[in-house]
Parts: C-alpha cells; sequence; structure tokens
DNA sequence: TGGACGATCCCCT
DNA sequence: GGGGATCGTCCAT
C-alpha cells in the first residue's frame, strides 16, 4: 500500500507539446504566471514524470535582493543569466535542490523557482525517489511534490540537471491548461528576508498540491 | 582560509 | 510551531 489517498488523483491527458522558447523571454512575473497549469516533464530511467506545475515564485535579478543574481553573475548563478528556457538547479541548506526557469534574453538574471507540482505520470517512480524503501511512517501522494526541494527529489532533479536545455528531450514544459486569473493566488515569497514585501509568489487557488496556505 | 548562512524538509512536542 | 541536519557559496580577512 503506497498511499491511501492516490484515488483522489484527477484524469489527465495531457498534450505534451512542448513551450516555445519565445514563452521563457517574456517578462519574468508574466512566466512565473504563465507556468500555472502547464505539464514539467522529466525522462528518467526510461520513464516518463509529468506533473502540473502549481506553484511558482519569480525572482527578478538585479531589482531583487532575494535573487541569487541581485549582485551579479557567480559561477553558481551563471545559468541564471544564459538565455530563457533553461534549467538553474542550486544546492542548499546542506541537502536539498531547488530547480528554477531561466527567463529573459542572454544577460539577464532571472528565473521563475519551481515550488510545487501535482503528480499526473510516473507516481510510482516519484515514489521511490523520495522515500527509502524501508520508510517507517506512512507516506501520501500529497506530500510528494508539495515543495520545491520535494519536487527535485521526486523528479531526480540535481546537480547534472542544471542547464539543461527545456527544448531538450531530458526534461521540458509542455502546454497545458491556462488558469483563469480568478483562481491564481498570490503572496509574499517563502523563505526570504530581504525582498519579501513583494507579491512574487503564484499558486493555484484550492489546488492539494500547494506548499502552504 | 574561515565563518556565517541559506529560495528546505522532517520529526518532535 | 520549533529546532536540527548538513555543506556549498560567498565575502571578509
Amino acid at each position: 500500500v503506497i498511499s491511501q489517498d492516490r484515488n483522489i488523483l484527477p484524469i489527465h491527458n495531457p498534450k505534451l507539446t512542448r513551450l516555445p522558447r519565445s514563452f521563457y523571454l517574456r517578462p519574468t512575473i508574466q512566466v512565473a504566471k504563465n507556468l500555472l497549469g502547464k505539464y514539467f516533464i522529466r525522462k528518467f530511467r526510461g520513464a516518463t514524470l509529468v506533473g502540473k506545475i502549481v506553484e511558482t515564485e519569480a525572482y527578478c535579478g538585479a531589482i531583487d535582493p532575494a535573487s541569487h543574481a541581485y549582485r551579479g553573475k557567480t559561477k553558481r548563478n551563471e545559468v541564471m543569466f544564459g538565455n530563457g528556457g533553461f534549467l538553474y538547479v542550486y544546492f542548499t541548506y546542506g541537502m536539498h535542490f531547488c530547480a528554477n526557469v531561466v527567463t529573459g534574453p542572454e544577460g539577464i538574471g532571472e528565473a521563475v523557482l519551481i515550488r510545487a507540482v501535482e503528480p499526473v505520470r510516473g507516481i510510482e517512480t516519484m515514489m521511490k525517489n523520495r522515500f527509502r524503501v524501508s520508510s517507517p511512517k506512512f507516506r501520501v501522494v500529497s506530500d510528494l511534490t508539495n515543495g520545491p526541494a520535494k519536487f527535485c527529489q521526486a523528479f531526480a532533479i540535481g546537480r547534472k540537471q542544471n542547464g539543461t536545455d527545456l527544448l531538450g528531450d531530458e526534461i521540458y514544459i509542455a502546454d497545458g491548461e491556462t488558469i483563469p486569473a480568478g483562481k491564481i493566488g498570490r503572496s509574499s515569497r517563502i523563505g526570504i528576508t530581504n525582498g519579501k514585501e513583494r507579491n512574487w509568489r503564484f499558486f493555484v487557488k484550492g489546488n492539494r498540491w500547494v506548499s502552504r496556505k
């Protein structure tokens, strides 16, 4: 028994058409909103993992003290300064990875943090990636991908995936539904101190996989 | 070369 | 709701 609530997962039939490069070259906050409802797709050991993006945060480079790119280009954040449509992965707290979608043209250090997705396909593989085989604790599907580091663990995203082109085959984002403005929630970003007054976190209202209310 | 801290998670109370 | 885990990154010496 993996979970008692797996039967609450809605039925999905996403068409897996890649978003074009131009999607990522628009203003970062616009991209952060528009990524909600899109499908994040990861090929991993023969499996196709799919998650619908339900929570994002915009990090706006030079004007945003919370952004890794605020103080300019370094070895760690150089992917942020590249062209839009690439994946920026960083390691934090000594044990976690977080994944961002780079936005804007080359030279602009902006990105959107993927904070949560709703599992759509490959849930068994996500379970294996997230939890130890003999985990003493009872695990539920709703705990799989409701946070930026949980998402990375479930989707097997780590250092090696930093700089991956999102128009390639290993990892890409596909068109999905457009979330109407009335269903998009907005708040301050989580876990930061500088720049926390900006409401640059976006989420699908009422979605079970959003990390916090 | 060292030290402070972080876009977090999990377990315990 | 709070604290510990755990280490790469960055900046100040």
